[in-house]
DNA sequence: AACTGTGAACGGGTTCACAGCC
DNA sequence: GGCTGTGAACCCGTTCACAGTT
């Protein structure tokens, strides 16, 4: 067993493998090998199993691994075998679709505290949630022990937003905005900008009709 | 100059040259160098280099890059320079957040019809759009010349919806249903899945957490 | 002098090939 | 026979070093 550091790449398929095992543990199933899990994924079985054996052996040769078994390790690993704390910054239509999305539920993370910088939002209860002052957040965060911080604000809020998040000690940010922000090196990013998505679709769309003219 | 086929990694970067190009003219700023664009996106200048060189020669050495002429290739590279036409699939609270989301507008993109499953909705008007029944999506497509599809719909629906967008003929699919949708080789998709992002936000964090605990 | 464009070197990630185990 | 775990080979993307341009 080698159990080197485990590569970026892998720890972005971490999660892809727990959603596909969960689901599979759900329909009752007890075993799986590689070959099929990876089929379900659409990934190589190569790939899985060399993403497994970077944080640790799982599997029994001739049979397969242990559904539960690897769910588990992997959300183990993951650290949402406790429920983690999230706030999330913006109530406007992200916001509020955020509140609701059940996804965060299921994987176990649990929206805490949700913050707001309009007067006529701050105070009212939107979906079971009451929307805080975003000027708390340092307040709320040091009470509260939040882990995670959501940004879903309008674009020009978010870098503002952001340093308030730094200041109230907060380490693991994920931000809706589509801006660049700028951060000390030991804050956690992840991006999410729905626009980008839809440009590289249109990329390959473009060099699709580029090749079409071309040809005929 | 080369104009291999463009590497996939750099196509994921485009819209965000794009994004700090637009934001830079709006501004006024006439010409950047590799080296200020690549600062303020918090990457290499060769790597910005690198990138261009793939799709064209646009810089003037000594000088640099005119911002307005390096947008308008880039964007005409990803094809919006004319509006692209996206039907987006459900109008849950997520397909609300994304019609009311500026950055398609200003990026190129018109959300031009909104399906439905339920009988409740068909037929409303939501922010405006009137919507459709998805069964009425291949007839639809076919009118109005869709070519991109947004699925925001519940997990359960989306390989259905999936199946229904190929049918009608539509090659570009951007996902937000936590499930691995299954394609023709020739349909493109993209896949958002927002909590897996938080928990790769969780993996790093619990790793944190692991390497405090073993030191002290 | 300042900056671009690019071959070459490097490094991380994926795939292959196979040894080892059930 | 069927499957896992892994070194080695391969491939792609990033970075370096520098030749070439204004």
């Amino acid at each position: 067993m080698k159990l080197k550091k485990t590569p970026r790449a892998t720890v972005e398929r971490l999660p892809i493998y727990a959603r596909c095992l969960a689901l599979m543990a759900k329909r009752g199933l007890r075993t799986v090998s590689s070959s099929d899990l990876a089929d379900r994924i659409g990934i190589k079985a190569t790939q899985l199993r060399k993403d497994l054996s970077y944080i640790g052996e799982f599997g029994t040769p001739g049979v397969g691994y242990d559904v539960e078994e690897l769910l588990w390790q992997i959300q183990n690993l993951l650290g949402v075998t406790k429920e983690l704390k999230v706030a999330l910054i913006g109530a406007g239509r992200l916001g509020q679709a955020l509140m609701g999305y059940q996804g965060f539920k299921e994987k176990g993370f649990r929206i805490i505290a949700v913050f707001d910088s309009d007067p006529g939002k701050i105070g009212t209860i939107v979906q079971g949630h009451h929307i805080e002052d975003i000027n708390d957040l340092e307040k709320v965060a040091s009470e509260k022990h939040i882990d995670i911080a959501v940004i879903a604000t309008p674009t020009g809020a978010a870098q503002t937003v952001a340093t308030q998040i730094v200041l109230a000690g907060i380490k693991y940010i994920l931000n809706f905005a589509p801006i660049a922000l700028i951060l000390p090196d030991d804050v956690n990013l992840r991006q999410v900008d729905l626009a980008i998505e839809l440009q590289i679709l249109a990329f390959y769309r473009a060099e699709a009709e580029r090749k079409r003219d071309q040809q005929d």
